[in-house]
DNA sequence: AGCCTCAAGTTCCCTAAAGGAACCCAAATT
DNA sequence: AATTTGGGTTCCTTTAGGGAACTTGAGGCT
């Protein structure tokens, strides 16, 4: 299909679709945080098609959340994630936390998160910046900012 | 195309794509936020195609993401987040602010955030929701969870 | 009464993207 | 020489997105 270009929009969360927004590409960089880092391992873990898979690393190297890392004489490589990439783990945690609360259902949540710092099995909550305050969807306000559409 | 159905995988992620992950659908829900409640006005501020905002908006209110409203005795309807889509509008403030630190580039993010209890323009941040310490990608190990696949 | 408008969809056609299976290639192994 | 292995490419089919035109149901206008 011809699919609309997000990255030219003025919004942070259509230009943040435009690198991760296809379908599997969020798949792909949990496999790679979890360490699965290779082609066929991936390939296999998801199911994707290797034509999509292809197209999908390319874009993710291209776009500095993956690097691309060889790791024999021969032609192999593995992925791994960049600084860029490592932040968007974020965005992966905070929608498994979503899902685990609203998605789940009897069954309970397939993975469990451990954070180091306390030891406790814990999710994510959004926190301000600045004063640590939560800060959710009713807790802001919105301005236009120095890059705003004109 | 033929597209997988992520909804029957054993991941919160793959789950919540399944809700969400449509292209589109996280716009829309972000015109919804702000205040863009009807159909002509997402319309006309996405420039999406008709079509596919219809098949969006009610696989939401399906998923119980958007509530559907009658504001006329005309058939006229405005949309709404429910609480479980009021959630996931922390995903959006996650991708936001990945998008403005990440690809925002010399003209600065489109858009500030101002939070209510402090007052003071600023960003989230994750935190454990059990210590209230930084959680990010390598702060934590994953675990099987009661719903992990056999 | 007859006509117009307006929000919210619906229908149709066209194009492009996802799935899937088969094929390719270079280096190492047998 | 023949086979295996990782990492792709090619080709074909199916289906989803884009876009424009059409429909519907309730008011309003004259």
């Amino acid at each position: 299909m011809q699919r609309t270009n997000f990255g030219e929009m003025a919004c942070s969360i259509a230009r943040t679709l435009d690198v991760i927004g296809e379908p599997w590409s969020p798949l792909i960089l949990r496999d790679v945080w979890v360490g699965l880092t290779r082609f066929e391992q991936i390939q296999a873990d998801l199911g994707i098609s290797r034509k999509v898979l292809t197209e999908r690393l390319n874009h993710l190297v291209d776009q500095g959340v993956l690097e691309r890392r060889p790791y024999d004489q021969r032609p192999r490589h593995e992925y791994h994630l960049t600084q860029k990439g490592t932040e968007l783990v974020d965005l992966l945690m905070v929608m498994a936390g979503w899902g685990d609360k609203w998605l789940a259902g009897e069954a309970g949540p397939p993975v469990l998160y451990r954070h180091h710092a306390c030891g406790e099995v814990s999710g994510v909550d959004l926190r301000c910046a600045h004063c640590g305050e939560p800060m959710h969807a009713s807790d802001v306000d919105l301005l236009p900012g120095p890059g705003a559409a004109a």
